[in-house]
DNA sequence: AATGAATGAGGATTCATTCAT
DNA sequence: CATGAATGAATCCTCATTCAT
């Protein structure tokens, strides 16, 4: 029996590490040759396997795609949660935030837009990544959502509507991001995350 | 040669209508199926005309698309520079652009993310239409960095990089409008228009 | 009437004319693009007339092609006729003819396989062409033949199959027309004519 | 070891019996209703495999005919060499040589003008294939050039060119080819090689 | 008679998905 | 479990032919 369990077991790891192995070889496709030529063969290919193994972890290209994306989502909103709690003040958390997000993106070209900003002419074509796409929207929002509110209640943020200034803020650094990575790598990302906090904060108008 | 002329131009006035009719198909399709399932042949479909006519107006489907894109972007410049002529002071000028921008957004689903905002992860393979994006992204960077220079020098605005700013702006714009668009038809775009504006004037710090 | 009979021969004319330069239209698109890519537009716009037009001269395709085809063979018949009375002596009127054959080849490039040689696997797809090209091979085996018939009777040439020999002269001149074709222009055609006229009278054998 | 080996050639047997199976069918076709109008679409049919298939034994149109072109071509050759070695004395390895040439050809109808004579209007379009006929007719003319030259060395054929010679005699063995196809089958072939034999070494010239 | 816009069958090629081994 | 050969629907595009003007 528990030989059972522990082959069992042992069924499962395999499972989950084939499943990693597969979209970390779609990731590098999609980095690669570009999301609209990142076909099932290739990605077969760049992980070693059969086409058809494909098919035995995902039930689909879509699903295996709305797995990559999703895989990328919760790396780097890992890595956000992990920065943010490392400094003290909410303004500083926002600063943090915005500062990783563009790092991670420009780490990984290619996912940028996908993960922040959801366009809605997407590259997805049907439901199931959609559906991710809104998830990750959702989740980046809500996080950032968060440490408004905390703030808005410290007095650092002047109260208003935190689910929309997160949109505004994820609206923000998605642009920014986009245009970062329009231009050649080795750009001053870090700069422009500080600009980009500091609009936030400021706005436009003159004082 | 009255004639000529006359003749000349009912052909011209022929080929300009056939030419528009198809750019509405295309949109039309667009708008129901997607971007990247926008074929050819639904286009046609939806045209009312065979597949090979489309090749009469327009070189090949880069071609097609790209006018799509342009028309539209062309329509909505035209509109906002309309509106933003007919107000006075340039923070009113930029509320007016806002609230067109949405507005139109509205009335024209589908195309927004390509009209303003330019996602990265473009649907667009090849050339032509990637132009076009580029061309339309800085046509209307181009018209709201205007609008900020001339605040800026008025004393409306707070001295910054006009370049930059726009781009916030845009993407404020073009984050309400994906978000707008995202939920069932008739919300309430322009009171969205006001807060969107008010934030990109204020920023999120408490004063 | 004799009115009516001059306005309908003026048509006739007419119809001959246009025919004519339609025809040579094809002959010079051909020349131009090639046999595979010779299509009914370009042929049109080459004759500067709409490409319905083409169908009031020619039923299809495949007739004004075949007629093309003939026009050319004609002309060459002609030459090669008239050159040949020219000369006195059996043997002398064949080496003419050899002559003329490769120089009219060379002058009208693109259209020799088609006159001599007769490729089976030809460019043609359909009947009313392939039957062209055998009226041709015909036209000009027969010419040959008639030539070394009254050659044989008199003694020029040895005793045989007057019709079988004429195909052997054609083949060794299309083949050498092909070879001469081959090869950048400005060959010496000429020199050539004699050696084949020479190697069809005195075979490979020592004697 | 021996199972990997056993394997892997299972599987490069079925390849090759696949390929074969294929450039069999599209021979057909092409026998059947024509170079130019030989489909893809048509040669699936005709192979029973799917369109899809095709492309997973030949990178596209062009080298599948022109590995079809060269197989039959190499079957040929073979075939002359073979039977060109069972005799002395160069002048019978010609005969033997031209009567192998029609027998084949005319068992293998629809090949005999790419096999051999090569038209310039050729049916290829485009590199691979024309390169492929120009590898086959140097290939066939530099085999008949070979016995011609020790044949004249041996005093057998009269001292000449003999690359030019092998061009003649190549274009002699095309034409009769053609004409022979294109008479109803059962010709007889063999009477018909002798005389071509015999003409190419006897020439037309009374003694 | 002449036009040329419109047609649509047909071409080559790709690729997500299935299934016998 | 894994494979990868086979599938065939779908894509873009061409071009001979027709027909309303």
């Amino acid at each position: 029996m528990s030989v059972e369990a522990g082959s069992q077991s042992k069924d499962e790891v395999l499972k989950v590490f084939r499943t990693t192995e597969i979209i970390e070889a779609a990731r590098r496709v999609i980095m690669e040759v570009g999301y609209p030529d990142a076909s099932m063969d290739r990605i077969a290919q760049e992980a070693g396997v059969a086409k058809g193994t494909l098919y035995l972890y995902f039930k689909n290209k879509d699903e295996l795609l709305a797995r990559t994306f999703a895989e990328e989502h919760d790396h780097m909103m890992d890595r956000l949660r992990k920065n943010a709690q490392a400094v003290s003040g909410y303004t500083e958390q926002l600063r943090s935030l915005v500062r990783e997000t563009i790092a991670h993106a420009i780490e990984h070209r290619a996912f940028r837009q996908a993960l922040i900003g959801a366009p809605d002419v997407s590259p997805f074509g049907t439901g199931a990544s959609s559906a991710e796409i809104r998830r990750e929207v959702e989740d980046y929002g809500g996080f950032v959502a968060e440490i408004l509110e905390k703030g808005m209640e410290a007095g650092e943020f002047r109260k208003g509507d935190a689910a929309k200034f997160a949109m505004y803020l994820t609206q923000l650094v998605a642009g920014a991001v986009t245009a970062l990575l329009r231009k050649p790598e080795g750009e001053a990302g870090l700069t422009s995350a500080e600009e980009i906090t500091d609009f936030f904060l400021l706005g436009a108008q003159s004082k």
